[in-house]
DNA sequence: CGGGTAATTGACCCGGGTCAACAGCAGTGG
DNA sequence: CCACTGCTGTTGACCCGGGTCAATTACCCG
């Protein structure tokens, strides 16, 4: 499968040839290229198509009005940007990019199309819906009980895990285009502390992280440390059990 | 409407009788009493139906391993527990009652019916999951980057209003059967500090908390200080403007 | 009146924030 | 080729918001 949302959603339900060449097919008629740093989308804005991200991250991110920022979600190729947003009245958050994002936009009808001809599609999009909204959740334990150590520790598993399921890990490693800033953001810190704790999980020999590129010297601890429990990434286990 | 669920989709979309009816209906078929302080679902079970919150409080939780525990959100009277949650192979966290609760069990088959009778009840449920998402996302924001004091008013802000919506409020009150550990839960804080922030904002003449009832006594002003923004709660926007 | 939960207080401490300077490095233009 | 700029990462000194621990005081209910 070379189609990410194909490979992305393959967690969530088997999609046959079928599924996939509507997949490809839908994520192919309007594609979007945005550079590094940039907005896709702001907040105010009238959401009018459905986003899939199929190359480099983005981030969504609110700002407070004196100007605190917090990244709110990472977004991976693969991603959706809300299954049927265009719902909604007004954007209440912005999405920026962080590396080069080639992005497919699919209107309403598009998606009308795939969950009519195949129900295997649809249920594995509103998987991957609520899939998104356990991470959101699992976002507030980690903000609202861990400390900056075990926040930036759970980030980096999070990230490696959801890599993992669309092949773009290397066996203990992965890209990590997020800045320090980023990740501050992130995990609700500043970014001399994330400073710090890098430091930290560096010389705890947990991590490495140079040149935009993360390795996980040690998973087993860096799950520890973190209180990883990866059952909310509800990864592979769907298929098999509701019919 | 007498109705809570009705009430609440109206803030979503114009229902007519007719949808009123059938969220009526369905939301009668299976009842459900859970005395307070009780699990309704536990993390690890195997979600069979869609619940409705018809009257009491509740919460949405996930407890760490060492015990830590962090309420998720609040589930008031009105509010949908997933949309769809069958889909999902594990619940990946709990929910417990605060008061006594009344809650409804939907079945698939009902879910689907509502949808195929009234396309307008589906777009209002969906709107609902949208929004759900919404609030989840600004506690991502609270719990990441506002201060103990705004957090705290920041939830205050977020409860009053969505309870506004489904008729139970009076005036500048409400009935808040949180504990101040509860509070301090789904603040991010310990409870000992739950209870200086609260001091404090009585302090300041913002809020009057006793005997399981809220008064605010400057709206105005807990808004300032929560830096809240009513928008992502979506609240009666929506159905004049798309279509 | 007794027992249990919820709220309150005080003393002390620490994780993480703040401020400010500085270093490394890539890109840009002269 | 080098000076200049701007972003990212690093470091140190100091401080404060909020955590910890432990005791006490309401309450509520049977």
């Amino acid at each position: 499968v070379s189609n990410v949302l194909a490979l992305k959603l393959q967690q969530y339900a088997a999609l046959g040839p079928q599924d996939v060449h509507l997949v490809s097919e839908a994520t192919g008629v309007t594609t979007r290229l945005v550079r590094p740093r940039e907005d896709v989308v702001r907040e105010g804005d009238r959401p009018q198509v459905v986003r899939v991200i199929l190359d480099g991250w983005a981030v969504r991110y609110k700002m407070l009005p004196d100007g605190r920022r917090q990244i709110i979600s990472i977004l991976l190729p693969g991603d959706l940007c809300d299954l049927n947003v265009y719902l909604l009245d007004r954007m209440d958050h912005s999405i920026g990019s962080i590396s080069t994002l080639t992005i497919a936009e699919l209107g309403r009808e598009q998606l009308d199309l795939i969950c009519e001809e195949s129900p295997t599609l649809c249920r594995a999009l509103w998987l991957e819906n609520l899939v998104t909204t356990a991470v959101q959740r699992e976002w507030t334990v980690n903000l609202g009980q861990r400390t900056a150590r075990e926040r930036m520790a759970h980030l980096f598993c999070e990230l490696f895990f959801r890599l993992k399921a669309v092949g773009m890990t290397e066996s203990n490693r992965c890209e990590m285009p997020l800045t320090q800033t980023d990740l501050s953001e992130a995990t609700g810190m500043t970014a001399v502390h994330a400073n710090r704790t890098l430091q930290d999980l560096r010389r705890s020999g947990l991590i490495e992280l140079q040149s935009r590129m993360l390795t996980i010297k040690d998973l087993d601890a860096l799950i520890d440390v973190a209180m990883f429990n990866r059952n909310y990434l509800h990864q592979g286990t769907e298929q098999r059990v509701n019919q």
